[in-house]
DNA sequence: CTTAATATTAGCATCAGGTACTAAACACTA
DNA sequence: TAGTGTTTAGTACCTGATGCTAATATTAAG
């Protein structure tokens, strides 16, 4: 009778984007958008091999949660004042226009990621490391002519995985923190 | 009797460190591991505030879904050789190894993620954008002399929000991708 | 030692958002 | 009109919780 009633395959293709896009969406709800039964719903899952809400929550969670980048070793980004091996390091950077955009005077974001990276490979010993890093934040905009201050803190060691913690402050202001997690490989 | 039984308030302490580096353990799970039972471990919960699994992993999972960045606009990093505004756009970049690690010959992770993300923002039109980062992926390290070869699709607008699809490939190999929301701004 | 306060455990009903299954009602088409 | 695919309905069950009441331990104080 409806008049916008498609056909299953059409549903099903519009049933993927649209968990692809949204995925925190229920079954029930799914039912409402589509106007099919939640048996229909649970059905086109089944058949298109899609998890249930909870999976799907848990899987964006769990993938983001150790994002894992592959870098090499780099070397230092700022001024490092300060290095205790395996426990802690501060460095501290002035963020030069250069480091900005011409504009806003904004510093550009991968140099704030670049220093605490550095920084956090710097603490540990280890000549050459991949990186994952979790829970990157970052907070507030730097401006031109302001000084950073990194600390990174060595807080976990699990087999060759290295946990660090880096901070970036501005005066009293945290403009950056992330966890790191630094894997010692062999050469 | 337990040796390891300690008081309330250590075991609460314990608690919050528990959740904040593991977040995905259901209480049955810290029942045993506190050797208390569930009902105090659900009473422990209450008194700190500390919501149920379900609610911390959707925490982690929407945090990381839309992960806001703060930048300036930037100007274009690599060579932009097709553009169709509030369409998509394709880069080229060939990675000199003055862009890598010295030993490793690893181009740094943060020159493909400037890659990717000033493309993104020249598929905008607006001047000014502030950019989040959804499902960022690394997914191969890319060596000094490759070409990497970025493609940005503006996928939806929201509002103000721009919602931009980039992928680099260095031949039919896709080394990075991620989603950036681009706010426009006013100035 | 006894009492009172605090902390812990137990048990049960209820909930959301499902799975897994069976059976029945439609719709199409040959 | 029979046969097939599609959709809907209903039930039992699952996990990881909440919210509640009641009972039992543990600890501190008089």
């Amino acid at each position: 009778m409806s008049i916008s009633k498609k056909s299953k395959k059409m549903r099903q293709n519009e049933l993927l984007s649209k968990l692809d896009i949204e995925p925190f969406v229920t079954d029930e709800e799914l039912s409402d958008i589509f106007e099919v039964s939640i048996q229909t719903i649970r059905l086109d899952r089944l058949e298109l091999g899609i998890p249930e809400l909870r999976e799907r929550i848990k899987k964006v969670a769990e993938k983001n949660y150790l994002k894992v980048i592959n870098l090499g070793k780099a070397e230092i980004i700022g001024e490092l004042i300060d290095l205790n091996l395996n426990e802690n390091g501060i460095s501290i950077l002035e963020a030069t226009k250069d480091l900005a955009f011409e504009k806003t005077k904004i510093i550009k974001g991968h140099h704030i990621f670049s220093m605490a990276e550095s920084l956090a490979m710097a603490v540990i010993s280890s000549k050459v490391a991949l990186t994952g890093v979790a829970n990157m934040k970052y907070r507030i905009p730097v401006l031109a002519g302001e000084k950073l201050i990194a600390k990174a803190e060595l807080t976990k060691i699990k087999g060759n995985e290295f946990y660090v913690h880096v901070k970036i402050n501005v005066k009293q202001e945290q403009v950056f923190r992330g966890k790191f997690i630094l894997v010692s490989i062999e050469e």
